[in-house]
RNA sequence: GGAGGUUUGGCAGAGUGGUCGAAUGCGGCGGUCUUGAAAACCGUUGUACCGAAAGGUACCGGGGGUUCGAAUCCCUCAGCCUCCGCCA
């Protein structure tokens, strides 16, 4: 949620940087806004008068009664009656203006960094950078689905028979790999300085909207309505909400979170689109990494973060390439997003494996995360999140860039994680 | 799931219908003293909104109610603790 002080100082810019992420209504919605505002200070004022005056009634009525003077205080008491009811109006009045200025408010999508290119669709997407070499593979190489088959490592099958499909069902070799990648990118993370943490897998109303699930993207979880808890759709959602409604000291900054979980989606709408094998799921294991940032250095983090990336899939020996997306194409609450890929070379095509994103102070207006600074002044910390990583496209990228007529070889890093470096 | 207790400022802890945004102690910050530090002493020390300012308003776990007036009384929900039951 963006401040209401930016657009009050300058509905302008936040209108043309708006602009960037193709909102096509925003100026509508930073006017409506800025009415609202408006007449929420205004009737804040009334309302505070009329409390006021309550106040020094209910006080001057204290007085006389002490002073044993009763007929007089309940003279006054008259005047409160007729107070009450316009106290009820006027508290009314502004809490039904102040939660329209919410409703809008929470609408509008973060600005976008200067750095963002326009644009409205993928294709118009930067990419920063390439790495790794994509392999050539043999005559009768098969996509992972086939593969995983093959060599009995996923059973899709059996996971819909549980549950539904987009639950997989991993068997041997094949979880003790998805084992391995997670230990692998938790190590990863906690040498390069993040704490680990294992989070609740399901979290209430208020952490939900805190990071912005809610009540947008409420279809996009699983809801357990009994209880009014969401199944995660992101380490994310739990990670950040640590810092939900916390004031930090400047020296604690920065802080660096790491955790794996499970991650539940429901895909409304995508049924049918790119959902062979491990493509798209509703349960997938995500290792995430966040940061809660100084504002003067969270660009830098962002950096670090995209850096931190690159090597894991350096080290993984996966052909990847760096994509910074444009206006269009960023998410709603997002100032600047990295997404990374890896080639996956039987089905020939680019998968998106992580997204790194500043959220600047979008993120922390509505958790309410703050940093006391040299002034002691109060100020909203940036928040910064990315997958490090997404595991199942790079499962499906591995198995099947890796696979040669005698099986399928896994990368030397993650030897010592799964026991075996040959998959036959 | 049942019974009881509890929830007050960074922490500890008082307050049980009016002058309470809230005693006191600890901690924090500033100062005096000191070569420096400690100790001692003095001062200061919550958050948010409105306002140019003066000042005003709200907040004592959340929500609702009683009352002219609620941290204090009532209802309700939640967290924590203890005992019982169940259980990995």
């Amino acid at each position: 949620m963006l401040e209401i002080t930016t657009i009050r100082q300058n509905p302008e810019a936040v209108i043309a940087r708006l602009k960037v992420k193709y909102v096509e209504n925003a100026a509508e919605m930073v006017a409506q806004i800025l009415q609202y505002d408006a007449q929420r200070r205004s009737l804040q004022q009334q309302r505070d008068d009329l409390l006021n005056r309550s106040n020094t009634l209910a006080q001057e009525i204290g007085q006389l009664y002490k002073q044993g003077k009763r007929p007089e205080a309940d003279a006054l008491k008259a005047e409160t009656l007729s107070l009450k009811e316009s106290i009820k109006q006027a508290e009314a009045d502004f809490a039904s203006i102040d939660e329209q200025l919410n409703q809008t408010l929470v609408q509008l999508p973060n600005l976008p960094h200067e750095l963002v290119p326009e644009g409205a669709t993928p294709e118009e997407n930067f990419e920063i950078r390439r790495g790794g070499t994509i392999p050539a593979l043999h005559d009768k190489a098969q996509p992972h689905w086939d593969l995983v088959q093959k060599y009995r490592l996923i059973d899709f099958e059996t996971g819909a028979k549980i549950t539904g499909s987009g639950f997989p069902l991993f068997v041997g070799r094949g979880a003790k790999l998805q084992r391995a990648l997670i230990n692998f990118f938790l190590d990863r993370a906690t040498e390069a300085g993040y704490t680990e943490y294992i989070p609740p897998h399901v979290v209430n109303h208020a952490s939900a909207y805190a990071t912005g699930q809610l009540p947008d993207k409420e279809a996009q979880m699983y809801h357990v309505t009994l209880d009014d808890l969401y199944l995660i759709p992101t380490a994310e959602v739990p990670l950040t909400n640590i810092y939900r409604d916390v004031i930090l000291p400047e020296s604690e900054l920065p802080i660096r979170l790491t955790g794996y979980t499970p991650c539940f989606r429901r895909e409304a709408g995508a049924a049918g689109k790119d959902t062979r094998g491990l493509n798209r799921l509703h349960q997938f294991d995500k290792v995430e990494i966040v940061q809660v940032q100084h504002p003067e250095h969270s660009y830098a983090a962002l950096d670090e973060m995209v850096l931190h990336v690159e090597q894991i899939l350096q080290s993984l020996q996966l052909p990847y390439r760096i994509i910074r997306l444009c206006g269009g194409d960023m998410s709603f609450a997002s100032a600047m997003t990295y997404d990374f890929e890896v080639y996956s070379a039987a089905q020939q095509k680019w998968l998106e494996v992580s997204s790194v994103s500043n959220f600047e102070t979008f993120q922390a207006n509505r958790l309410q995360l703050r940093y006391r600074d040299a002034n002691k002044k109060n100020r909203l910390a940036h928040t910064l999140n990315g997958s490090a990583l997404a595991l199942p496209r790079i499962m499906a990228a591995l198995l099947e860039n890796n696979q040669t007529p005698d099986g399928i070889v896994v990368p030397d890093v993650l030897c010592p994680y799964t026991g075996f470096s040959m998959i036959d």
